[in-house]
DNA sequence: TATGAAAAAGAGGCATT
DNA sequence: AATGCCTCTTTTTCATA
């Protein structure tokens, strides 16, 4: 259902969203429509669920970003879920497995900001905070 | 430099990053022309990195998703850099802070292509995995 | 599925306020 | 900064293979 070429396309617009049909299609050996017909397609499939942004958080007043796992207390899971929607703060979260239950992907303006959000999480869970350094390029997406 | 309408057209491209200059002039009551003016403006500026896409891996043929958390064998620091972006099945690498050094998002077909994977970080350093239950909708990017 | 051609929509350049 | 106008590019639709 998916081919080879479809993860070619896929490929081509995780580096660039907005490239054109043309502008795809001559990387694909195919006719722009046809590069438009199988775009189509992965979004009918749902394989393609969004065209998105990337955001520099730093140039936005976010000088920190830090992953927060979270270990819920007992019997507030539904509650926590509920709760995490409220803060701008969190750009991410997940679901996880282990110790922890969920996994925050957070961006924030300094430290008092961070120790802020912090001073929230603890009412709900116990959160450990990462801190972001620097992201590897040339990765897969 | 960077207003609250700046934010608000980052916050509906973040929703939808192909929406037309029309479409978002209508949600910021400024004509077509000024809206584009300001997405040029924030890309000279470097905040808006990029134009990408949400991918749902599963319709990929990859049914599990996860972190891993990895502490690298000491002195291998360079070496790891390198070596990670070799692997296709890591969509995203961050340096962190704390005991472990990267911060990997991984999707991978099946357990068996998972303990494959793990099998080849453990030359590299020691590795704790999260699996991803699930996303939190409705959060902020 | 893939292609090409015509119509509609949108983007880019530029001058004006 | 914001806007309108004009031109060019791109997308969309449709007919055909």
């Amino acid at each position: 259902m998916i081919d080879k070429t479809d993860r070619k396309i896929i490929e081509l617009l995780k580096v660039n969203s907005k490239a054109s049909f043309a502008e795809i299609s001559k990387k694909v050996a195919l006719s722009p429509s046809s590069v438009r017909e199988r775009i189509n397609k992965l979004e009918d499939l749902g394989a393609i669920k969004g065209y998105s942004l990337e955001i520099d958080q730093a140039l936005l007043g976010n000088n920190l970003e830090v992953f927060i796992l979270l270990k819920v207390f007992t019997g507030k899971l539904q509650y926590v879920i509920v709760e995490l929607n409220k803060y701008p703060e969190i750009l991410k979260a997940h679901r996880i497995t282990g110790p922890h239950n969920f996994h925050l992907r957070v961006a924030l303006r300094d430290q008092l900001h961070l120790q802020q959000f912090i001073d929230k999480l603890i009412t709900l869970g116990e959160p450990t905070t990462l801190l972001i350094l620097s992201e590897l390029e040339s990765t897969n997406q």
